[in-house]
Formats: structure tokens, C-alpha cells, sequence
DNA sequence: ATCTATGGCAAGCCGA
DNA sequence: TCGGCTTGCCAT
């Protein structure tokens, strides 16, 4: 038997924690330890799951592991002294265990089991590393990996019964948010909603508030005399359900519940929660807080688009249900029963709605990724993509019986980087940038290389362990560009790991979720999980230069860039060589002329077989209009769609009449179809241009319309080196005692006089600086004319001579 | 107990 | 006035 604290807590750096918790995953190695240090043997089958009436129940039934809660049997102080509990949602069923049993070293939160004769079995039987094709190349430990990702995400998914909870408080002073952790005021309503068709408004009879009725269709409205009737009634349906969710319950509605119950006398026993330092958990389901979801970067970006910007709930179900919040003038506190009622349900059908819509994309996409990084449910949605990398990883040092590094024991014996960043204050050098070829360039094929970076890894056997190695014979296996070299010997952990998750995503759920011969459902689901496989691919090599991450290895991460740096260098050499035209490339795409198939189905073919790499082709367009500017560009598909790259036309931040004007300049250009379109268009452009100069002069645009959106990245007082417009602006509203904080989105329009600068709210519009808007027509409409190769004084209307003049000057 | 990385552009601030 | 620096947003 191992001695305690010989390897299980190594991810733990102070001395005086160890042997409570260091994060989340350390923890359940953690707990399995002290389990086992009161058993004999590490493989002994320890007790099982719950009674045989319950496995009875679930005869035949594949079940979720979505969370397992375990409880210190060591602490002091009178906690449980049974060892775990666990909560699974049933397929279908909504079957609860709250007993104590011992733990199952096989039981892991995202795993997927099916009872059968009476057992608990791993779900999903076929194993599809061995009979597909594509999986077949590749050692066992690939394959098992294979089997295993496949097992996870191919197993059906649970349909969560759950529950939607908003609370209003309320507070004597109308601007002021109640304090949870006081929680000195009355709740005055509740709402519930649930997936079961469940309506439900809870309010709190006041004397002062008349009669006490409100008719809300569809819903069920209850008046409480006390306020002790109304909690426990929200208790009770606490109790009830397997999943509930909220937004921001973490921070205030499950914590403000919960100390306001405390201080009306409940007792902790009767309360259905458990708070956290930083969460807030239910004793019997899952909580899931959307706020703390949506808030995640990885989720905002690449698995919503970007579609909502701020993190509100008016902000994501507007931009994701087309339904904002009810709207209202009076202070929560003041509101009529029924406008209360109203306001506070349709908060609560939002939270519900937001798992509802798009057949249930986002329970789908939790249940995703809670699979992939072996996290429950509610701790995947608390934490960053790095977090779910690093619960992956050591679940895969655990799997293997690998110790798992100190951050500084990797540091030591992998040093530093070697490589210079372009950018200043960047620890190694990134991506290549390939300088454009001004011009409008007709059929253009866009290749790329498919998940560069993780295909690196794997084709490079690339992992913290494997680069530099100890072995002799392995220093000459050098890492181009960089003084690294990478083992021979020792296959990569890193390397099989994401290889594997790269192989499923591109062999198997991305050509599925284009499968319109599939169910809808289905098709739904593998789109998700395609998704899910690119935000965790994506981040896998970002997380080894994180210095937070606990596997933190700059030479590893600068490795994988330097590598991509070669293969695109020499596929660019290789592409002159076949007399293919290169106009453009980024990282890990290039932009190509298109001479013939063949010549393009050489390059992709030279790829594979020198570099190991898949070069595909991405796209075609018909023609891509290119300045000299980097990471800018515009791309006409051959059926008149256009991209947009990197112009300022499309960026958020500029005033929406400025993104109108510009849409309308993108329809103008996506209807050009040979060379010579280009005068129609050149005229059309003209009118636009001077139509919307026009408007601008006769303040025909609203406030609103001319306002920039910025988002203030920092608090107010945190800007010390410079005041940006934003800042400014937020100043302003700070003077007029609004709360601006970090996050927030800031509008603002240009004045004249002053500090050139006033919040939307406070302008007026005739104080409007046409002169600044217009040179950001200009400017914007320069970047795109540009790279066509139109001039914009020539086009709007001479302001210089020049342009009456060519080349006079 | 969180915050994946680097490269690039536009605009504005601010000191030389 | 110029140029370096900060900031936010975007590309990959």
C-alpha cells in the first residue's frame, strides 16, 4: 500500500492542506485514498451501488452518473460519517439514491452504465475502435481511448426533469441589490417552472399591496401569509427535483434562500441546500447556475458564435430565445402583485427556456462535455476549459497509474522556451501569418489543415513526458526552429489522449452532423458533441502555456507552434514548387489559386505523406478581396454568401448604423459575379455612401444608432495609464451615480466639445460630432474599398484634387 | 480555486 | 506633431 501523501496529493503545493482538498479532481483522488486506506486492497470490488429493489427498478435502463458528492469520513466536526452520496438521473426515470454506499472505483461522473441482470455495467457493448475502419491504425492504448470516447458519447442521453427557480426580494432602497450573505429582506416572490409543464408563482401576501389575486395563464399563482410558508414551499420543491437550475443562484438566489431561512429560524436540516465558498449545491440534485455557464468564454464563443455579448439573462435569451426580460418601470419593491408575478415568472421560464430551445442544445451540450472532462455536471459548469482539460488528463494519469507532476517538477525538468514572440511580453512564438496579396483574386480555394495543433500532437507524439527526454538516442529528433527534441521511444499520454478526441471528431461526429439522412434529434446531438470535441481540441494546446494550468509546459506549447510554423512554411514551398498561386494564409489555413484539382489533390496528397498532416479544402470562393492588411479579409462563395474577416464593419463595437451601412455594402459585393460587375457595384456603393453621409447631416439617426458599444474591461478606477472614450463615458454615468462595473457594455456617442465623449443616455442628439462619424464611414468603408482596388475619394466625390487629377501630384 | 494560446488591426491617449 | 503605448476586438 502506498504511503500517504507519496503521490496522491502531488498537484497539492501547501504542506498544511494536504489531506483536505486542492482542487476538484486531486479531490477525488483524494477521497478514493482515504477510502482506501480504511480497505485492504486497491481492486478489491468494494459494496455496491444501492439496494436490489433499486436495481430492479433500473433493470434494462442506461443511466448518467452526473454527480457524485463525497464526504470527508475523517473531518471533524460531526459531518456524515457514511462515505458517498450520489445522485444519478435516470433515463427516463426519475429515481434518486440519497444512501450512503461505498465507492466504486469504477463509478466516475460522466460515465454512462446500464443495469444489467442485476449489475451495474459499462454502457455502450460494441466496441467501435475495432470494427471502424478509421480507428483501426494505432496501438491499444489508442484504440482503448477510442472505444472509450466513443462509448461515452454514443451512449443516449437522459431527459433531466428539472427545475427553473427565480427569487425577488425585497429592498428599501430601490437601486440596491439585497445582500445575500445578510439577507436582512423579505422574500416577496418565487417562481418555478418546470420541464414537466410545471408553473408555478409563489407570493407573499403584503397589507400594503391590496388585495391579494393575480391571473396568470397557465400558471398556478399561491399567496402565502408568511414568509416561512413560502420558503418552505420552494424547499419542498427543491427536495423534488433531480436537477434545478438558476441564474446566478450561485451567488445570489440559492445563498440568499438559504441564509434568509437561517435567520427565519429553519434549521439546516429542514434547507435543501449547501452553500460553497464560491457555489451554492443542493443536498438532493444538481444545481446548475446558467449564469456561470454562459459566462465561460469556450461556451460564448465557439459554442453560441458569439450571439449574445453580454452575460445578463435579458442579453442571452434575447439573443438566444428572441425573448427578453418582462420589462418594468417601478422598483421591484413597488410593483403590483400582479406585475410582480408576472416579471418574476417570466424570469424563471427564461432560465427553463434557455434548456429548452433548439431541442435542448444546451442540456445536450452539458452533458457533453461533462462526459468528455469526467466532471459532474455542476462542476463543468463552474469552471474553464482548462479546468475540464486538467480533470481529463488526471483522470488519464490515474487510469495509466501515473503520477501526476508538481507544476514545478514539470518547470524544472522541461525548462524554459527558445523561441522569440513576435508580440512583446509573449513567452514564445505563435502562428505564422502569411502577408496578403492585395487585390480581388477569382476562384480561390481556401485549404486547411483539419485541428492543427492536436493533429501536431499526435503526429509528433507530443506531451509533457515525451519532450526532452532523458534518452540519448532521441536528441536528434529535434523540433524545428527550436533547440527541443521529443522522444522515440515513450508514447505521449497528451499525444493519445487528444489524438484520439481529434480522430472521433473528424472521422466520426463531423461528417454525422452534416448528415441530413439522420434523425433530427440525432443529428442535433452529434452536431453538439462535434462542437464540444472543437472547444476542448481547440484549447488543448492553449492550456500547456497557461501558467494557472497544472500541467503547465511552455516548451511543449511552443513546440506544437513552432511545428505548425514548419508545416505551413514548407506546404507553402511545396505549393510554388507545383506552380500554385498562395494569396493568403493564417496559421493553419492558406488561400490558393485553383490552376486544377489535380495540382491542389498533389499538394493535399505531398501533405500526408511528408508531414502527416490532412490538408483539406476548406472552401471556395469565387473571389476573395485581400488589402495588404493581416487577418482582414472578404470572400465571396460561389453561391453568393460572404465572409467577413476582421473588418471593422463587423465588429461589435461600432455603432449599429455603421454595421447597417456595411451590410448593405457586403449585399452589394456578394452580387458581383465576374470582373466587369465591379462598375455596377462601384455605383451602387456611391449612393450608399452618400446616402447615409446625408442622413448622418440631417440627424436622421437615432442616438442609440450612432452609440459605440464597448465593453470596460477593467473597474473604472483600474485605468491608470490612459482614459479611453469608454472609460470616459463610464465616468459620466458614475457622476450620475450608475453602477458601471468590470463587464459591463458601455455606450457611448461622439460629441463636439468636452471630453468628446458622452453616454448614450445622457446626449443629446444635436451635439452630435458629424465630423468624427463620418471619417468612420470612411474608414470603414476604406478597408473593404481598398481591397478592391477602388479608391474612396474618387468614388464619393472629390474632396481633394488629386482625384480630378490623377497622378498630378 | 480562476484565466487556453499568440498575432494583428484601429483608435485614442499622452509624453517627448 | 510624432510615435510608443494601451485598449478592445478579432483571426486562428
Amino acid at each position: 500500500m502506498m504511503a500517504r501523501g507519496d503521490w496522491y496529493f502531488s498537484n497539492c503545493t501547501n504542506p498544511k492542506r494536504r489531506g483536505f482538498t486542492s482542487g476538484l479532481t486531486t479531490q477525488g483522488i483524494y477521497l478514493i485514498v482515504i477510502l482506501r486506506s480504511q480497505l485492504r486492497s486497491w481492486n478489491e470490488t468494494i459494496g455496491s451501488l444501492a439496494t436490489q429493489d433499486s436495481y430492479d427498478a433500473l433493470e434494462g435502463r442506461e443511466i448518467q452518473v452526473t454527480k457524485i458528492i463525497v464526504k470527508d469520513p475523517l473531518s471533524i466536526g460531526g459531518r456524515a460519517t457514511g462515505c458517498i452520496r450520489d445522485i444519478i438521473t435516470a433515463w427516463e426515470a426519475d429515481i434518486r439514491y440519497t444512501e450512503n454506499y461505498i465507492y466504486d472505483r469504477q463509478l466516475e461522473p460522466g460515465m454512462v452504465y446500464k443495469v444489467e441482470e442485476g449489475r451495474l455495467q459499462l454502457g455502450s457493448k460494441e466496441d467501435p475502435a475495432q470494427t471502424i475502419t478509421d480507428f483501426r491504425e494505432g496501438d491499444e492504448e489508442y484504440k482503448k481511448l477510442v472505444s472509450r470516447w466513443l462509448g461515452l458519447l454514443e451512449a443516449p442521453l437522459p431527459t433531466f426533469r428539472r427545475l427553473a427557480l427565480d427569487i425577488e426580494v425585497h429592498s428599501p432602497i430601490d437601486t440596491r441589490v439585497p445582500d445575500p450573505s445578510l439577507a436582512e429582506y423579505k422574500v416577496i416572490c418565487a417562481s418555478l417552472c418546470g420541464s414537466d409543464g410545471i408553473r408555478r408563482v409563489l407570493v407573499l401576501q403584503r397589507p400594503e399591496m391590496g388585495e391579494a389575486s393575480v391571473q396568470l395563464e397557465d400558471t398556478a399563482v399561491e399567496f402565502f401569509e408568511t414568509e416561512e410558508d413560502l420558503i418552505a414551499s420552494i424547499f419542498k420543491a427543491l427536495f423534488d427535483y433531480p436537477l434545478v437550475l438558476t441564474f446566478n443562484g450561485d451567488d445570489f438566489d440559492l445563498r440568499y434562500l438559504y441564509n434568509r431561512a437561517l435567520n427565519r429560524g429553519f434549521t439546516r436540516d429542514q434547507i435543501p441546500i449547501e452553500l460553497g465558498r464560491e457555489s451554492a449545491g443542493l443536498k438532493y440534485g444538481i444545481h446548475l447556475d446558467l449564469y456561470r455557464f454562459f459566462f465561460n468564454r469556450s461556451i460564448q464563443v465557439y459554442a453560441f458564435g458569439n450571439k449574445y455579448r453580454e452575460v445578463t439573462l435579458d442579453a442571452i435569451s434575447e439573443a438566444l430565445l428572441e425573448v427578453g426580460k418582462a420589462e418594468i418601470l417601478t422598483p421591484i419593491s413597488r410593483l403590483s402583485y400582479t406585475e410582480l408575478a408576472r416579471y418574476c415568472l417570466q424570469d424563471a421560464q427564461l432560465v427553463l427556456d434557455l434548456t429548452m430551445f433548439d431541442g435542448e442544445v444546451v442540456m445536450k451540450l452539458v452533458s457533453a462535455l461533462s462526459r468528455i472532462s469526467f466532471l459532474p455536471i455542476e462542476d463543468m459548469a463552474r469552471q474553464g476549459v482548462s479546468g475540464w482539460i486538467r480533470s481529463m488528463m488526471f483522470k488519464e494519469h490515474r487510469e495509466r497509474g501515473y503520477l501526476i507532476p508538481r507544476s514545478e517538477e514539470v518547470k524544472k525538468a522541461k525548462g524554459d522556451t527558445t523561441t522569440t514572440a513576435v508580440i512583446r511580453g509573449k513567452k514564445y512564438k505563435g502562428g505564422i501569418v502569411v502577408d496578403p496579396v492585395p487585390g480581388v483574386h477569382f476562384n480561390v480555394a481556401v485549404l486547411d489543415f483539419a485541428s492543427l495543433y492536436p493533429s501536431i500532437m499526435k503526429a509528433w507524439n507530443l506531451g509533457y513526458e515525451t519532450l526532452q527526454c532523458d534518452h540519448v538516442e532521441c536528441k536528434t529528433n529535434r523540433v524545428p526552429d527550436t533547440d527541443h527534441w521529443v522522444c522515440r521511444l515513450k508514447k505521449a499520454m497528451e499525444s493519445q489522449l487528444i489524438g484520439s478526441l481529434r480522430d472521433i471528431r473528424i472521422k466520426w461526429y463531423k461528417p454525422r452532423s452534416k448528415d441530413r439522412s439522420l434523425e433530427n434529434d440525432i443529428l442535433s446531438w452529434y452536431q453538439v458533441v462535434q462542437n464540444a470535441l472543437k472547444v476542448v481540441l481547440n484549447a488543448s494546446y492553449g492550456v500547456f502555456g497557461a501558467d494557472r494550468f497544472s500541467l503547465y509546459c511552455p516548451p511543449l506549447a511552443e513546440s506544437i507552434a513552432a511545428i505548425g510554423r514548419y508545416d505551413i512554411t514548407k506546404t507553402i514551398e511545396k505549393a510554388k514548387g507545383l506552380e500554385i498561386e498562395v494569396f493568403y494564409g493564417d496559421t493553419d489555413s492558406l488561400f490558393l489559386g485553383t490552376p486544377s484539382r489535380d495540382r491542389l489533390d498533389a499538394l493535399i496528397a505531398w501533405s500526408k505523406k511528408e508531414l502527416g498532416m490532412e490538408l483539406e479544402v476548406d472552401k471556395n470562393y469565387r473571389y476573395v478581396a485581400l488589402s495588404n492588411r493581416k487577418k482582414n479579409y472578404l470572400g465571396v462563395h460561389e453561391d453568393s454568401r460572404v465572409d467577413i474577416k476582421g473588418l471593422t464593419g463587423k465588429k461589435r463595437h461600432i455603432p449599429e448604423f455603421l454595421k447597417a451601412v456595411f451590410v448593405q455594402l457586403v449585399d452589394i459585393l456578394g452580387q458581383v459575379k465576374t470582373p466587369g460587375d465591379f462598375d455596377e457595384a462601384r455605383a451602387k456603393i456611391k449612393d450608399l455612401v452618400r446616402e447615409s453621409y446625408s442622413k448622418l447631416k440631417k440627424r436622421e439617426y437615432s442616438k442609440e444608432d450612432l452609440a459605440f458599444n464597448m465593453m470596460i474591461g477593467k473597474s473604472v478606477g483600474g485605468y491608470t495609464k490612459t482614459t479611453p472614450q469608454h472609460v470616459k463615458a463610464a465616468q459620466q454615468l458614475r457622476n450620475k451615480g450608475e453602477d458601471v462595473r468590470a463587464g459591463d457594455l458601455v455606450s457611448f456617442v461622439k460629441v463636439r466639445g468636452g471630453s468628446g465623449v458622452k453616454p448614450v443616455q445622457l446626449a443629446n442628439i444635436q451635439e452630435i460630432d458629424v465630423d468624427k462619424y463620418t471619417e468612420y464611414i470612411r474608414s470603414t468603408f476604406e478597408q473593404v474599398l481598398d481591397a478592391l482596388g477602388l479608391d474612396y475619394e474618387e468614388l464619393t466625390g472629390a474632396r481633394k484634387l488629386e482625384a480630378f487629377f490623377p497622378g498630378s501630384c
